[in-house]
DNA sequence: CTAGGGTTAG
């Protein structure tokens, strides 16, 4: 039995690596017992192949299967190669270890779905038959890593509940792997939700579990939830691990507690370059950038060298902060100093910074000038500045472009839509939109999320006339007595976003009235105590409309109200909010 | 030889 090959394997491997095969096959030739076998193909796998690891292994395994001694291959063998494969051949050694009518024992199925969790749907589906059918799904490391490889390979998450619901559900294991199905899914509010039943339910939050979690608080903007398991964790003694650390310093930043992550910083006994880009990160977001630098350069002093994930980092400070000059040196610094190869992230902040200070021209030439194609991320960037600084003829020109390529992307029409709402032209929105129902794309629903008393309660867009419950109805009034006393302040309503919502075909109830963050912060004035900060997490960028509104509610209300959206903060007092006006 | 988690441009 000959292993496939892969066509891949056609090609000569890179020097270094062939002289690594070499040796792989002089090893493999010398091995004469199940144990040497073993040993050999692990070291193979696991350190002499780091060079080139899809060519090699392959090789290893066309070798080794096509041995002359076929009585050496039994389970355990094929369960290190699915173990160390990579996925596509990782599930062919299963369907191989099949033919060859060995059973698969209860390491065989937990490898073979971490596999899967990396891979499109089916094979999940196909694993887990494969488990039933031989009587391993029952056992609680399947039960587990089918959980994470349904949410993981496919979003499926009802799949990934199906199987959570019938687990005993006793260990913090099978919780933080539905916690995280969640706020992979995008559900990070049910995600919380599990995470209280998981405590009525008495199970103990080990150090994974509270990582999970500090996910989805970091999604949602749950500060009190991740302060509290901040202490939890030291009341608990669980231990301080860096990716725990990391994920409080990750979760207390995006909440907005930017001292609290720099606390847990300064406390972690050896911080990495992890440590350092989460309160880097952190800083960006509420527009420090020059102390975001700071750290930067810090680290480098530190002797902690700075990847690729930490440059974007220092850029997307830059870039928020206006510091165009400081962002264009740091890219420099990244090629030039540290000998690394920018990425299209990397590029994207650079025509993201020059395109949010108004240089727009030289924004498009960058981005015609990279040594990669720009993808539309870049493109959409662009698109944004054009509509900020009143460019719309380049904007409209990238925004036709962009859905002739991608027409079934909403960002694509939505952005078009608000260059031609900007600009007045209605006619010509109008016909955007119509094109988008015509083709059945829907845009992403804005949303937002607010903490009281650690609860988490999210909404959405909405107030158009429906016949909602009298909380609902409260919210709604309050809504409007807010909106009454920002006009006191002196809001007008800004025409170009309250027109970019109306949405054609959708019914005359389908003008949106209200975006989430203003009900939110209407809920938040209702329900919270007088002269508390008010503190609000949206998953899109705010509209101008909400950002004046709110600025004048927070000076009304004598609050402050700190709004955290897709890309930072705003901190409103006193009629002024934080970003002074540059998001 | 078994499971869940861990920063990433707009």
């Amino acid at each position: 039995m000959v292993f496939p090959a892969e066509p891949h394997l056609e090609h000569p491997a890179p020097s270094r690596g062939r002289a690594a095969e070499q040796r792989c096959l002089a090893l493999l030739r010398r091995v004469s017992s199940l144990s040497s076998l073993l040993q050999t193909l692990t070291f193979l796998l696991k350190s002499g192949l780091q060079s080139n690891p899809l060519v090699l292994t392959s090789f290893a395994v066309s070798l080794v299967l096509s041995s002359p001694a076929p009585h050496l291959l039994d389970t355990f063998l094929f369960n290190t190669l699915i173990r160390s494969l990579p996925p596509p051949l990782a599930l062919r050694s299963f369907s191989l270890l099949l033919r060859r009518r060995l059973l698969p024992n209860r390491f065989t199925f937990p490898f073979l779905l971490k596999a899967c969790a990396s891979l499109p749907p089916g094979p999940t589906a196909q694993a887990h038959a494969s488990a039933l059918k031989f009587g391993f799904a029952a056992d609680s490391f399947v039960e587990n890593t089918l959980i994470h490889a349904y949410s993981a390979s496919s979003s499926d998450l009802a799949s990934a509940r199906k199987v959570f619901d019938r687990t005993p559900q006793t260990s913090p294991v099978t919780w933080s792997a539905m916690i995280g199905a969640c706020v992979r899914g995008g559900r990070s509010g049910d995600a919380l939700a599990l995470f209280r039943r998981m405590q009525e339910r008495g199970v103990r939050p080990d150090d994974v579990a509270v990582i999970s979690v500090l996910s989805a608080c970091s999604d949602l903007g749950a500060l009190e939830l991740a302060r509290w398991l901040r202490r939890y964790v030291e009341r608990s003694r669980i231990p301080k691990s860096p990716a725990l650390c990391n994920a409080l310093i990750d979760a207390l930043a995006k909440c907005g507690d930017a001292g609290a992550a720099r606390a847990v910083f300064d406390e972690m006994p050896r911080r990495t370059v992890v440590s350092y880009t989460a309160v880097i990160d952190g800083l960006a977001m509420q527009g420090r950038g020059r102390e975001a630098v700071g750290v930067f350069e810090g680290m480098v002093r530190a002797g902690v060298a700075p990847d690729d994930v930490a440059f974007i980092g220092v850029l997307t400070a830059c870039s928020h902060s206006g510091l165009v000059e400081e962002g264009l040196r740091w890219f420099g610094v990244m090629r030039e100093r540290f000998g690394m190869e920018p990425r299209m992230e990397h590029y994207g902040c650079v025509v993201d910074m020059l395109g949010r200070a108004g240089q727009v021209e030289r924004a498009e030439r960058f981005a015609r000038a990279m040594p990669v194609e720009a993808n539309a991320v870049v493109w959409r960037s662009l698109a944004a500045a054009c509509r900020v600084h009143g460019r719309p003829d380049v904007g409209e020109r990238i925004g036709r472009r962009l859905i002739a390529e991608e027409p079934a992307r909403d960002s694509h029409y939505v952005m078009l839509s608000n260059v031609y709402a900007a600009t007045r032209r209605w006619e010509e929105k109008g016909r955007v939109r119509r094109l988008m129902g015509r083709r059945g794309v829907r845009k992403e629903p804005g949303c937002s999320a607010v903490e009281i008393d650690g609860e988490v309660f999210e909404f959405a867009a909405g107030g158009g006339g429906g016949s909602g419950s009298e909380a609902e109805a409260e919210v709604y009034a309050m809504v409007e007595e807010m909106m009454r006393e920002a006009r006191r302040e002196g809001y007008e309503a800004v025409e170009a976003e309250v027109l970019a919502d109306v949405e054609e075909g959708d019914g005359e109830a389908g003008a949106l009235r209200w975006h989430s963050e203003k009900i939110a912060v209407a809920f938040a004035l209702l329900r919270s105590p007088r002269g508390a900060a008010v503190r609000v997490a949206k998953n899109l960028r705010v509209c101008a409309d909400c950002h004046l509104a709110i600025k004048l509610v927070a000076k009304a209300y004598a609050r402050e109200i700190v709004l955290r959206d897709r890309s930072r903060f705003h901190c409103f007092k006193d009629g002024i909010c934080s970003c002074g006006d540059f998001w």
